[in-house]
RNA sequence: GGGCGCUUAGCUCAGCUGGGAGAGCAUCUGCCUUACAAGCAGAGGGUCAGAGGUUCAAAUCCUCUAGCGCCCACCA
């Protein structure tokens, strides 16, 4: 049993996932008859690295599931991605363009095939890296959304949905990216406040002298302008109702009608209508039929319906019309105005209002249920804030437009009869025309929205609508991980489709972590140089130290800007962790053999750590329960750091280092005992380097991935001893603070007296050399009637006190500010207890049991600050 | 226009259901003590954004204010 010197990461890391999976330790064995824990990954695009928000939510969720793992769960978290419909076509276009060609060259079978040979290529480079990153997938059941199995079960919703009329075709105004060419449902385009202008534009009468003036933000749709409109209590224009006037420009009559929806304060509060290009104007249209003029082509360029703007980009127009208007005297002024301007979310081109003909789902038959299973409590969101959020939305929510005019996607399974124009809505293409038998079949050539199909990802992956047993045994899930920023995307369309294809939810917990802020993250970390690729991270610190980080970051909260100095402190502690354990394997000896000791036979401080250990125990399992997983990686740290290595280590050695004997042998047992425990404990968070240290010091024990997870143990419960080790370190802290305050270095010879009462002096006693030890002290003397000697610095504590007798080494002066200092502490702490004790309003209403704590603390300062006096004196004499 | 979050040590952040302010890094002092200098021991540093309220007691609950950030919303 040896380690090297130091941690080298690189070694554990190129091993041990290997080993893992031939292994098939990850592997969700659907027949396994223990309960199961499952999750699906939320599918990272094809396009994908790794950034910082897939490290976090795959670190979390690594730990869960190799947490649940060890606790003996039959676990499967389903890896695979998601063909990500427009970023993953724009990637291709792109890189079709460096070709100086367009997907046009190619044509749509060509293209796709591109995009496949594309995906096969490099688009799994992110799976390598979340086996880098050490996530244990289920990498068996794979799965890719556009795979054959999940276009199958694509199909089978959109029909179903059909069928039930929940699915419809319709024409309407949609979100329109002029540059990915496609519709874009509600929550896919960003708005963002912009600094525009508001134009005043005059409408002339159409007889007689005269104008009206309408306010726009976007002058050049008044090319597709069908009418203007008042608000009909609007008294200013009341006698314009039903008049006409003549559109500029395009030297076409419109009508003036009255619509409700006229803001009369807005502008001027006549309202310029262009039913095509706004959605408001569209539903005016409606009401009054009004005309619909669409004036662009699907590039936002002025279409043969624009006059002599035909051609024009959208900008370029809006520049000729208005000054066409200037010229003509009717652009009558332009103000400054703030409004907020709809950008695709995929290439943040600013977005049209587009009339055409687009699918659609009917989402509120679907929310119903959705909001019910959260409202039941049978879906839980973690933090509960997010539940707001998610009934916010959900109930406002509006018909999903999910047809996108791409070419990468599933194909939308609607056929149109050339012949007869009818539509068929089948799972395969149907041969002939079921109205009239025509062969000539044409599929719609549009694709679904990549998030309809992510919606069913909780089922169709585990092969849904098959009615498969790993289904009926991995679903629901248990918990989905995820960012805030998807709940509307992905989160609320699993539980709508869940719900309404399973019948049962997609999951029980949904844990909404924080969003790292990345390079993509925004504006703030790339001035701040605070961009952090994760790739990096893990080789320059290792895996382990990167993950630990990840946890300990992971508290509620919405944004995370991680700190490299953080992570190189974590990669410190692994270091720590592997030293500490190559300490105990050069103990050890070669004979050593794990067993079970006899609990009468530990010592104190075996006890102390025993105890200590069994919180830490309770403390993690409490934390992971709530997805503290902070709090649970704060807990480890310390247990290891500061109880285990700072002190058990350190008082283990005089006990090992003799050679044979008894007491010895026990604390190599704890020794082991603790390091084997503690392993398990931190593999969730540390995978390779706990597996490394377990194959060196275990036998016939199997992976640590497979460990039992440690219990909580009611034997190795010990207050008492917990204790009184407690009061032990706190007086060998009071001597190393007068050496550090005082200058006494190590290499110092150095005495105490300590001057206490029977019961704690014998307590004491009984740890002499321990405290002469970690003290590093010459001798340590017992003596209730100790005299101080003026050179004497000293210490106060409850219920003992201790001097150094420092002869000429001591510096009087600096020996009265350090009693000061105390003195002032203790006397500001008991003035704070007086205060209290005082108060006839606390006496009355406090608990007891606060009541005598302050009391017994009054006891304690007031015996504490009268021995500090007294010493102080001493000095001054 | 609604809704939400944040503001704690120089920096990055913890602090669950209200009862003695914490971590990592940085800083200062002393140590190469045979697991670890990626270390050990000690120290300094915060009227917990501000104001008010509830309470015997508030970083913690409530209200308001300021600054920062986010989400949602058809005001041209």
């Amino acid at each position: 049993m040896e380690l090297h010197a130091s941690y080298n990461p690189k070694i554990a890391e190129s091993t041990w996932y290997t080993v893992w999976e031939q292994e098939g330790l990850f592997h969700g064995d659907e027949n396994d008859p223990r309960d199961a824990y499952s999750i699906v990954i939320p599918p990272p695009n094809v396009t994908g690295n790794l950034h910082m928000g897939h490290a976090l939510n795959n670190t979390l969720q690594d730990i869960l599931i190799r947490w649940h793992r060890m606790k003996g769960k039959a676990t499967c978290w389903m890896p695979g991605m998601d063909h990500a419909g427009i970023a993953t076509q724009n990637v291709v276009e792109r890189l079709l363009l460096k070709e100086g060609k367009t997907k046009y060259d190619l044509g749509r079978e060509e293209f796709v095939k591109r995009v496949w040979k594309w995906k096969e290529h490099s688009g799994g480079q992110i799976k390598e890296q979340l086996k880098r990153l050490g996530c244990s997938l289920d990498w068996e059941r794979e799965r890719f959304t556009l795979d054959e199995g999940l276009s199958h079960a694509v199909r089978t919703v959109f029909v179903a949905l059909h069928r039930e009329g929940l699915i419809y075709q319709g024409y309407r105004i949609i979100n329109w990216c002029p540059r990915c060419e496609t519709a874009l449902s509600d929550i896919e385009t960003e708005y963002k406040d912009l600094a525009g202008k508001l134009y005043y534009i005059r409408y002339p009468y159409e007889h007689g002298d005269g104008y009206i003036t309408v306010a726009t933000t976007r002058p050049e749709t008044m090319l597709g302008d069908t009418a203007v409109a008042v608000n009909p209590g609007d008294s200013r224009y009341a006698h314009l109702i039903g008049k006409k006037v003549m559109l500029p420009l395009m030297g076409r009559p419109i009508p003036i009608i009255a619509d409700d929806f006229v803001d009369p304060a807005f502008g001027t509060g006549l309202v310029k209508v262009t039913p095509a290009h706004d959605p408001n104007d569209f539903e005016m249209g409606k009401r009054h039929n009004l005309e619909e003029i669409n004036i662009f082509n699907k590039n936002a360029i002025i279409n043969e319906n624009g006059g002599k703007y035909t051609g024009l980009d959208r900008y370029d127009a809006r520049q000729k019309v208005l000054g066409d208007l200037q010229d003509a005297g009717l652009l009558e002024k332009v103000e400054e105005h703030n409004h907020a301007v709809g950008h695709c979310y995929r290439c943040h081109t600013v977005i049209e209002p587009y009339l055409s003909k687009q699918w659609f789902v009917s989402t509120k038959p679907l929310a119903r249920e959705a909001i019910k299973v959260v409202e039941e409590g049978r879906i839980r969101f973690v933090p509960a804030q997010w539940e707001k959020v998610y009934f916010e939305w959900m109930h406002n929510i509006k018909d999903w437009c999910i047809s996108r005019q791409l070419w990468w996607g599933h194909r939308i399974p609607a056929f149109y009869c050339q012949d007869c124009g009818h539509i068929m809505v089948e799972l395969e293409h149907p041969g002939e025309c079921s109205m009239c038998h025509a062969k000539n079949i044409e599929q719609d050539p549009d694709v679904l929205d990549t998030w309809f199909s992510s919606g069913l990802w909780p089922f169709s992956t585990f092969g849904w609508p098959q009615k498969t047993k790993a289904l009926s045994k991995f679903y629901p899930t248990s918990v989905l991980v995820t960012g805030f920023d998807i709940i509307f995307f992905w989160v609320a369309r699993m539980i709508m489709m869940g719900c309404k294809f399973m019948n049962d939810v997609p999951f029980k917990d949904v844990y909404i972590h924080a969003l790292v802020r990345d390079e993509q993250g925004q504006k703030m970390s790339k001035s701040r140089g605070n961009v952090i690729d994760p790739l990096i991270m893990m080789d320059k610190y290792g895996t382990d130290a990167f993950r630990f980080t990840l946890a300990i970051f992971a508290a509620q909260g919405r944004d995370i800007i991680l700190s490299e100095k953080r992570i190189e402190g974590y990669s410190a502690f692994c270091n720590k962790i592997w030293n500490s354990t190559r300490f105990i394997l050069m103990n050890l000896g070669d004979d050593f053999v794990p067993a079970s000791f006899d609990i009468n036979s530990l010592e104190l401080f075996d006890k102390w750590i025993l105890h200590a250990l069994n919180q830490t125990i309770k403390k993690t399992n409490r934390a992971l329960e709530e997805y503290r997983f902070n709090d649970a990686a704060q807990t480890l740290y310390d247990f290891w750091w500061h109880e285990f290595c700072d002190w058990y280590i350190e008082l283990s050695k005089p006990r090992i280092y003799v050679a044979g004997s008894i007491t010895g042998a026990i604390a190599k047992q704890v020794l082991y005992f603790v390091l084997h425990e503690y392993l398990k404990l931190l593999h969730p968070f540390m995978p390779f380097i706990t597996e490394e240290i377990w194959s060196t010091i275990t036998t016939n024990e199997g992976r640590i991935v497979v460990a039992p997870w440690p219990q909580y143990n009611e034997d190795h419960n010990f207050e008492n001893e917990y204790n009184d080790a407690e009061l032990f370190k706190e007086v060998v802290y009071r001597i190393r603070n007068i050496r550090g305050e005082m200058n006494v270095p190590p290499d110092k010879k150095a005495h105490v007296v300590i001057k206490a009462g029977k019961m704690i002096e014998q307590r004491l006693q009984e740890q002499e050399h321990n405290i002469k030890l970690l003290a590093k002290l010459e001798t340590v003397d017992f003596n209730p009637g100790y005299k101080p000697d003026k050179t004497d610095a000293g210490a106060v504590l409850p219920n003992c006190e201790i001097f150094m007798p420092l002869k000429d080494l001591i510096d009087i002066e600096k020996e009265k500010a350090r009693l000061d200092k105390e003195i002032v502490r203790m006397q500001s702490e008991l003035d704070k207890v007086l205060k209290k004790l005082h108060d006839t309003t606390f006496m009355e209403k406090a608990p007891q049991k606060i009541i005598e704590k302050e009391t017994n603390k009054k006891a304690e300062l007031e015996g504490v600050l009268a021995r500090l006096i007294a010493s102080k004196e001493k000095l001054t004499l």
